[in-house]
DNA sequence: ACCGTTCTGGACGCAGCGGTCAATAACGGC
DNA sequence: GCCGTTATTGACCGCTGCGTCCAGAACGGT
């Protein structure tokens, strides 16, 4: 047998993946990365290729893994899908909005790269396609549990959604307050067709 | 006297624009500049400085004019402000889709250097804050002519509506098509609180 | 006609970049 | 204990980037 490799590949794309979430892509060098992971130039070319790759990597596990935790957030019983629903934009509306200063991974590779790089524009669409689904699963659950309007089309309303909460993204990247989002969130909510109301 | 310039100022802007635009700004070179403006780098250097103050420049020229062109869009009687707004909205989310793959330079410059270059989060602050007041004035006029109900919040409505349309523009730059974008236009504006209703 | 001032163009310097490579190290099989 | 294989390290290469600088050019004032 070989040599073992002294690192675990997905602690390495996570390292990597917050030194690109932080600096860019562009701004990011592979001695960034060298520092950020520990590891030396040969591992990091030998283990994932060159720069654009590791990035694809690195884009394309965190992209998968936001659906996956955004998957898990809606996930549940008909009964609680619109509180559902409503807490995930509220949360990515507070999410968005001030601190954090890095944004969203999936905007900021978006933003930055898709107009100029197929590979990363498919990553980004295919996720965006992804979260508007799992926004479609929740509201048609909504609709059955009689909190949204049977009747409404809940794909369109899901791309609304995700127009919102994507839009929220970049305004809290700007700079815009928790409660400016947050506001965003309450009307975003407010806007969606109402049920049979059942309370009162 | 000294010897005058042999450009325009603004015109180099212009210039200095659309290679910003296309390639956004750390993977534009001063050379990019110097062969989209037809200057020397003694002349850029001297007129603007360096590249962040130079892009600063253009950015800011940038989204002022961005603001004034949906000033334009949005002005005129309150009789036809909810059909202006309602042009507004799809023709941004027909421009987002597909073709142009530049997106939008306000976006762009957020997207890649807001979180670290406060001076350009200040601008694009700025530039939403000024878009959301047109909308919100637009929402008003609507209102006042009975497009939209009297009672509702114009400034939340503004700011909803600006952030559908920066996820739009977002989800443009990934790639969703015309169609799609336009759906999101369409629900948009359906989800708008609706007025007297004059007609029929 | 001359001068001071400003603009122009490009050569230059230096730092940093991505990526390669060769020497060395760490294993399992036999 | 030797060997083939693979991982590791960091020196190294060529290139490109930003920004400076200087020699020369184009003016208006006098």
């Amino acid at each position: 047998m070989a040599r073992p490799r002294t690192f675990d590949e997905d602690d390495v794309l996570l390292a990597a993946r917050d030194q690109f979430w932080s600096t860019g892509y562009a701004t990011t060098s592979i001695d960034d990365v060298m520092a950020a992971t520990g590891l030396g130039k040969g591992s990091i070319y030998g283990a994932f290729g060159d720069k654009h790759q590791l990035f694809l990597r690195v884009y394309s596990v965190h992209c998968a893994g936001l659906v996956a935790s955004v998957r898990r957030a809606l996930e549940g019983p008909d009964a609680g899908a619109y509180e559902r629903l409503g807490q995930h934009v509220h949360a990515v509306a507070r999410g968005s909005a001030g601190a954090d200063r890095r944004g969203c991974l999936l905007a900021n590779g978006n933003a930055e790269l898709s107009g100029r790089d197929p590979a990363v524009a498919q990553i980004a669409l295919r996720t965006f396609d992804e979260l508007e689904e799992l926004l479609a699963g929740c509201i048609v659950q909504s609709q059955r549990h009689g909190d949204i309007e049977a009747g409404a089309d809940a794909r369109q309303l899901a791309a609304l959604l995700l127009a919102v909460l994507r839009g929220a993204e970049a305004l809290g990247k700007a700079g815009r307050n928790e409660a400016s989002l947050t506001s965003v969130a309450d009307a975003a909510m407010a806007m969606l067709p109402r049920g049979l109301e059942r309370r009162v």
